[in-house]
DNA sequence: ATTCCTCTTGATATAATATAACATTACAGA
DNA sequence: TCTGTAATGTTATATTATATCAAGAGGAAT
């Protein structure tokens, strides 16, 4: 029996496995709060997972379109708002686009890590340093209730090349 | 002869010449740059200086026109670019507002804070955490080049009311 | 001073992003 | 079944931003 080789859809699959994770995420956390998981926010959703840029709601909305839904702004910016309020995306300031979160249902503040090569929007793993920036910005006054923050730089593949 | 009162307009000198201050730095700063302050560049940045807000660029416009220019969209937006990318002036992306930036010149990481009972956006003085979630994420793989941290939150003369 | 070049502004049109408002439908709970 | 709330459908419009091309202003090279 020969070894199969390793390759190129190696991470297909991871990324197809991953997929199907996080869908199941989302749909346990809506059925264990009472959140209406409908159609069309279930498509969103999809769309967002499979694209590692943030969308725009107009993309998202000829998306939509392209798989049946006959969408006009208003479905896709509340579905957005929706997946945004629950916790299952964010919107990225800088860009006006939306991307899935990856740890859904959690409270955290996230930090976004935008590729000005390949334009990749990915989560970063919450660092201490976002609490240091609370303590601080209370030193002079501030208190902090939600932290927006977004790196712009090059992510490792683009740097690998 | 009587002791002039102390209160509410000695914050106005106060805010006069900080505002005469700033006009001086850029002034100064252009001139050193070879940069053109024309007066369309020079108004916005006053009308920046004079709000705590964040001004968007239609509400910018409007102030232009009261004060006798009579601007189309493209003004008030190549004002705002050239003030961005000199670094007068910042953009706040979770509002598509613009404030003025109170340290010209120097190429800094900006954090603001933004209250959202009245609105007011102000930058904090840049702290070492900015620094740490760069290494942070270096250790990802993610080579910051900029960062864009927005805090939202209750300022203080907001929480002392 | 004249020419040339570049940067800035003027002006029109239109693109891209986002929401208001109201009618209709779906669906859970009394 | 009734009824109330949430979700969707639909039209219209508000808000934010840029493309494009024409005209003017000002510096520096000859």
């Amino acid at each position: 029996m020969t070894r199969k080789k390793v390759s190129a859809n190696d991470s297909a699959v991871d990324l197809r496995s991953l997929f199907a994770k996080n869908m199941k995420n989302i749909e346990e956390y809506c059925k264990e709060h009472s959140l209406k998981l409908t159609p069309v926010r279930r498509k969103v959703f999809e769309l967002l997972l499979e694209e590692k840029r943030g969308l725009g709601a107009y993309r998202i909305l000829d998306l939509l379109r392209e798989a049946g839904f006959k969408s006009q702004p208003p479905v896709a910016y509340r579905a957005l708002e929706f997946l945004v309020e629950n916790g299952f995306a964010h919107k990225i300031g800088s860009q006006n686009s939306f991307v899935a979160c990856t740890m859904p249902g959690e409270h955290h503040a996230p930090i976004f890590m935008i590729c000005k090569k390949c334009d990749s929007v990915s989560e970063a793993p919450s660092s201490p340093s976002v609490s240091d920036l609370s303590h601080s910005l209370k030193e002079v006054g501030f208190e902090v209730e939600q932290t927006r923050i977004e790196a712009e730089g090059i992510c490792s593949s683009c740097a690998d090349r």
